[in-house]
DNA sequence: CAGCGGATGTGCT
DNA sequence: GCACATCCGCTGG
């Protein structure tokens, strides 16, 4: 297999169905971010996780359709971005069919093309230690590829300025499963759901 | 290294 | 008015 012909995009169908599954799916994958003025970022997918719908306590549908949550009633295959402690941008890829809402959490990528453009993009706003400070982190990525809530919405299937692309696959062997952080507000039985899954051994996931 | 408090805007109760 | 799908920098061991 070349490589440009396991990096390619996705199949609309492919967001659309169980969300453990796209989760699954996911690791590995491109998130590619074409910068105004032509330059193009790329990353691949190490480390998501799922919230499904109204029945689980931790996604932000839990009550019902607001204003901010809108996005992931809609249609699958786009971006839900949102503004955590007003001070980080949080990527989510919506999935399921529309009018239910879920989302995939995009907490931790690897630099492939334009790392030291997306160690600037960090350095803004705090110390690099390690190349892994660049990307390792919902709220890190998102500085990395200058991703804001301007790109809420975007259709990632089609889109331009930020858009998913096909990986290698990973081997199931490689895959780890765990408790989703970050979500002590939602009941134990759902802060217990094995929903948060990362390529293992991956120096990129986050801690 | 672990633990902790501050930052800082918005959504929802 | 409080909580929040986080991160950073400082403190003490």
């Amino acid at each position: 297999m070349s490589e440009i012909d396991t990096n390619r995009r996705f199949e609309r169908a492919f967001f659309a169905g169980d969300a453990l599954k796209i989760a699954r799916g996911l690791l590995g994958a491109r998130l590619v971010r074409e910068l105004p003025g032509g330059v193009q970022l790329a990353a691949k997918i190490v480390e998501v996780e799922a919230y499904i719908g109204q029945d689980d306590t931790a996604c932000h549908a839990r009550n019902g359709r607001t204003d901010r949550n809108a996005p992931m009633f809609g249609p699958p295959g786009h971006a839900y971005v949102y503004l955590i402690y007003g001070l980080y941008w949080l990527l989510n890829v919506v999935t399921g069919p529309e009018g239910f809402p879920a989302a995939i959490l995009i907490r931790a990528v690897e630099p492939i093309e334009g790392k030291e453009r997306m160690r600037t993009h960090r350095e803004k706003r705090g110390r690099v230690r390690a190349d892994r400070d660049i990307t390792a982190g919902p709220g890190r990525l998102t500085q990395a590829l200058a991703i804001d809530g301007d790109l809420n919405t975007t259709d990632l299937v089609t889109g331009s300025a930020l858009r998913l692309e096909k990986g290698a696959p990973i081997p199931e062997g490689q895959i780890a499963r765990g408790p989703r952080i970050g979500i002590g507000y939602a009941t134990e039985a759902d802060q217990a759901r094995p929903w948060r899954l990362w390529i293992a051994e991956n120096a990129y996931v986050s801690k």
